[in-house]
RNA sequence: GCAGGGGUUCCCGAGUGGUCAAAGGGGGCGGACUCAAGAUCCGCUGUCAAGCGCUUCGCAGGUUCGAAUCCUGCCCCCUGCACCA
């Protein structure tokens, strides 16, 4: 036999597939398509384990949905913009071209070597300007649309990365990117109007596959809130707060309001007045730390009276007015109307400087409200209201009739809050796509014209380690242009745009790759995303971000007329983490590098123990594909990442696991061998083997849908193999039925395992390859399988059962064992039960009509027997205790077996030198109860497929 | 605090009313083959008095003829958001 030598099949395969062009698709309406899409990568060097997984994930759904006759798209390309590569040249003095340019080299051979299926002809890279002069039409477009907007801003800088950050990007007031602290600045910036699409990008959500915590991510970033802007104006003033509410209904326990610091109102009431120094100071410490910092940092409330009043709009009475360091200028309005009764953080405030508290909310109807000491800020029943018609009313209703009147006496208005912000996407970075405007002195800031697109990234830079700033900003050649408008000299823009601009739309370039004159066609764009990506694989870190402009991209540029989809992603699969084994000190509760392995804890100097943590450059527990690829082959590579966890779930890399799947490849590759050498004529396991394998094909196909892959996986490469070892064990199949039998179970092993499985399917003498082949997998699986399979299960079960009864026969008996005895049912309990069966499912009421049928049977009617029948009736019918009767508990193949009426007898005769081979027992007798010694007692507790077994 | 997801046997993990002592894998144990090792194959892997037995699916109650599965309360873990008015 030959060995498994992957190295081999898998140079020949990727070869074959290459030169016959087969993953090539177009546009074909006659046939279903299938986007099948991955995160593309940032071209950081080589590839990893998370990129081995998310690929493995969407090439075996590709590979399987071309096979099942979908016309597949499967492209891939490179995130190629961004700052890792602008640091690494300046770092070693190159250009971030030239470095972006070999990594990807590199990371498409590695993708070449695990034998993607991917449409090379459609692969992109977002710095090529092929690519990104596109960026910059789409910018045009946006901006005649009336999406652009430039506008000076207090904006999220990161010192490290040189450069503004989107509010999507700063996490707990870091960079997303190297986790540096971020500060406020204001400055001059480049914003999407992404809040026009708030309502939408919430709103659809409802209809799109995502997973739940991904919506719920989403949900919360855009934040939308209901309520009201309540005016109120100030005491001996033309001025008015306007303060935003989401509980008008408490608007009567209002006692005071609050103004964010940097509120301009602020400055207006105190300018001149006592309270002036206060509030300076208050401002100042408010300035100088982060927006984040005092939200999050403040555990004490802190607050400034401005001496001034403002006039309750329902009510007419008069509120000091604060400001307070825990109000956010930026969300609302920047102004709190105050109800110390109904909200802990007023209740807070008011206690500490002694505003008063009044409670307008009742928990309880028609009660007046309980004093807590807190404040209750749950709904309740208006109570206390100082005008009529407000008492009792409840919850919304509360609400709406407040808003109702303050609108109709114009003070106030019904309005919705978003915590989602304008996108702002200029960068002060070089390695990204240029901005395509002009800064012209007479006639501001102009548009580039289409004809002059793109606006390329000069090569001729230099970059210095230590240097910081822009390159493109001191490069003259760039920056010195003329006024597209006016011809006089000008200056370029020289911001460019955040990079997540760049995958925004990629998936929808990828369905129209080589047009050099539109972003895309709207044909191949209509056809391929219709109803989005059918299968987007990525990793959970984009949630808000990523997936977020890109939605927001696909609507704006369907408004556009680009497209007419609206939803990029229909169906989103988030592969989870890589772990592997990483020193763990239980005590410290800290992870430490691999080079620790074995040492103390640095810390404590306990001994250190192992856990999983995801796999990174910072613990070293990472693993390299390359060698793993080089020791195993790509085909093992890949079935220990899918069958290591369903796609969703976390795995932990194991040493020994991809050691085991390596066997397992070796063994199905055994058994292929087998197969295709057998010359048998004769088969005795052919009807099962074939059984089996229709079922586990159709089982197959419904798991692999579902992206059930480690489902699938299991049944390909797993359950088949037991299946053909199992056949060879009790008794062989022939030459022609193995050769179904492979034909049916080599293309389950192509998804995931698509080398070998295209080797042996050649070995089979197919003149197609796989990578081509169409199958149908919606063939019905039929009830006579149900009978075959269910026989062998049978046979199983008797082994099984006479084994564990063979103990405690070893105890009572004597000597060596010589024999089993096998006792069948009684011909009696078969029939009986198969008419129950047939009752069963006519819905016969047992209860009602049970007794009376069993006294109408023959067997009824002997009095010896009586008991037994009745005994065993119950057994069928109704159960006992835990267990309840053999008609609910029998399967579809039982039930079927039992209404064959299947001869137990016979069948267990004919396999008798089986069961005694398994059993290492000599002797094997089998018959019908009642029709030979009853052994042990065993006859009276048989039952249909569940025989009396006795030793002896 | 709010939102989303979880807690299953030695470990990972499937299981959403009865076919469940609970798939599959890993690990462990035993056996076959072998001079030996590896590889491969087979079996066992809650418990006992071996059964219509007993105990077990985070904890405590409840519904039901019957609960890992449904309901209520509680505890714990992960993820995201957060003085958001």
């Amino acid at each position: 036999m030959v060995d498994y030598l992957p190295e081999a099949i898998e140079a020949r395969w990727q070869a074959a597939w290459n030169d016959a062009a087969v993953f090539e698709s177009e546009v074909d309406s006659s046939r279903p398509k299938f986007y099948c899409l991955e995160m593309f990568p940032y071209p950081s060097g080589q590839m990893h384990m998370g990129h081995v997984r998310n690929y493995s994930i969407g090439d075996s759904m590709a590979r399987f949905r071309r096979l099942a006759g979908f016309n597949v798209l499967y492209p891939m390309g490179y995130d190629s913009f961004g700052m890792p590569a602008e640091n690494a040249a300046r770092k070693m003095g190159g250009h971030p071209h030239d470095v972006t340019w070999s990594n990807i080299e590199s990371i498409r051979s590695d993708l070449k070597r695990m034998g993607f299926s991917y449409d090379w002809r459609r692969e992109l890279a977002t710095s090529d300007s092929s690519y990104y002069r596109w960026n910059q039409w789409i910018f045009l477009k946006f901006h005649e649309m009336g999406l652009v907007e430039r506008r000076t801003a207090p904006v999220n800088w990161c010192d490290d990365c040189d450069t503004v950050l989107a509010n999507e990007q700063v996490k707990n007031n870091r960079c997303w990117r190297c986790a540096g602290e971020v500060r406020q600045k204001d400055m001059a910036q480049w914003f999407l109007k992404m809040t026009e699409y708030a309502d939408e990008l919430l709103d659809s959500l409802e209809g799109i596959e995502f997973p739940e915590n991904v919506k719920a991510m989403q949900r919360n970033w855009i934040g939308r809130s209901h309520g009201v802007d309540i005016h109120f104006p100030i005491v001996d003033s033309d001025e008015v707060i306007q303060a935003f509410t989401t509980r008008p209904d408490t608007i009567f326990g209002v006692t005071f309001v609050t103004l964010a610091p940097e509120h301009p109102l602020c400055e207006d009431l105190v300018k001149g007045t006592e309270f002036e120094a206060d509030y300076r100071e208050l401002a100042d410490e408010c300035a100088k730390i982060s927006e984040f910092d005092r939200i999050n940092m403040l555990r004490d409330k802190k607050g400034v009276f401005l001496g001034r009043y403002a006039t309750n709009p329902l009510t007419g009475e008069s509120v000091p007015i604060y400001a307070g360091n825990f109000v956010v200028a930026s969300y609302g309005t920047g102004a709190v109307m105050a109800v110390p009764g109904h909200d802990q953080r007023d209740h807070d405030f008011a206690k500490k400087y002694d505003i008063p508290i009044v409670q307008v909310l009742s928990e309880e109807q028609n009660k007046d409200p309980k004093v807590t000491g807190r404040a209750f800020e749950g709904l309740g029943w208006m109570v206390n209201s100082g005008r009529d018609g407000f008492d009792g009313l409840y919850g919304d209703e509360a609400k709406a009739t407040v808003i109702g009147t303050l609108e109709a006496e114009s003070m106030g208005s019904g309005t919705i809050q978003y915590r989602l912000k304008d996108w702002l996407l200029s960068r002060q970075r070089f390695w990204g796509t240029p901005i395509p405007f002009i800064h012209c002195e007479s006639c501001g800031v102009v548009p580039v014209q289409d004809a002059d697109l793109p606006v390329e990234l000069p090569l001729d830079v230099v970059f210095t380690e230590g240097e910081s700033g822009n390159p493109l900003a001191s490069h003259d050649g760039f920056v010195n242009t003329s006024c597209p408008s006016c011809g006089g000299a000008a200056k370029r823009e020289t911001d460019t745009m955040d990079t997540f601009y760049d995958s925004s739309w990629y998936f929808l370039r990828f369905a129209d790759a080589l047009n050099n004159t539109a972003p895309f066609d709207k044909i191949n764009a209509d056809y391929w995303m219709e109803d989005g990506v059918d299968l987007y694989i990525g990793g959970i870190e984009h949630a808000v971000m990523h997936l977020l402009y890109a939605r927001f991209f696909t609507k704006a540029l369907r408004d556009a007329g680009l497209n007419d989809v609206s939803e990029p992603f229909s169906r989103l699969v988030c592969q989870g983490m890589v772990n592997a084994p990483t020193p763990f000190c239980v005590d410290c509760n800290v992870e430490y590098h691999v080079d620790l392995e074995g040492s103390p804890c640095p810390t404590c100097g306990n001994a250190l123990g192992s856990r999983s943590a995801k796999m990174s450059k910072s613990l070293g527990n990472t693993v390299s594909p390359e060698i793993m690829i080089e020791k195993y082959g790509a085909d093992t590579v890949r079935l220990f990442i899918l069958f290591g966890a369903n796609p969703e779930a976390g795995m932990d890399w194991s040493d020994s696991a991809i050691e085991s799947n390596h066997r397992q490849m070796r063994a199905i590759h055994a058994s292929l061998l087998q197969g295709i050498e057998n010359q048998s004529d004769a088969g005795e396991m052919d009807e099962w083997l074939l059984a089996r394998a229709r079922r586990a094909q159709s089982d197959w196909a419904n798991n692999m849908a579902d992206v059930s892959l480690r489902d699938g996986v299991m049944i390909s490469h797993f359950e088949m193999v037991a299946d053909w070892q199992w056949a060879q064990r009790r008794g062989g199949v022939s030459a022609n039925a193995g050769r179904e039998y492979l034909m049916n179970w080599i293309p389950m092993l192509y998804p995931a395992t698509p080398h070998l499985a295209e080797e042996t399917w050649r070995m089979l003498d197919n003149k197609e390859m796989l990578a081509e082949t169409v199958l149908n997998f919606d063939r019905p699986v039929g009830e006579s399988d149900s009978i075959i399979i269910g026989r062998e299960e049978y046979l199983k079960r008797v082994v099984d059962r006479a084994r564990s009864v063979r103990e405690l026969a070893e105890r009572h008996i004597e000597g060596e064992l010589s024999a089993v005895t096998i006792q069948t049912a009684h011909v009696w309990k078969v029939e009986l039960s198969s008419q129950a069966i047939e009752m069963h499912d006519g819905d016969f009421d047992f209860k009602e009509g049970g007794n009376k049928f069993l006294q109408s049977q023959q067997c009824f009617q002997d009095e010896s027997t009586k008991g037994d029948v009745m005994q065993f009736w119950r057994a069928l019918v109704v159960g006992q205790k835990k267990r309840r009767g053999r008609i609910h508990t029998w399967g579809n193949q039982e039930r079927a077996l039992v209404s064959s009426r299947f001869d137990e007898v016979a069948f267990i005769s004919e396999n008798a030198d089986f069961i005694a081979s398994a059993l290492g027992i000599g002797t094997v007798e089998v018959y019908r109860a009642g029709e030979g010694e009853d052994v042990a007692g065993k006859a009276r507790t048989s039952l249909p497929l569940e025989p009396g077994i006795a030793w002896r």
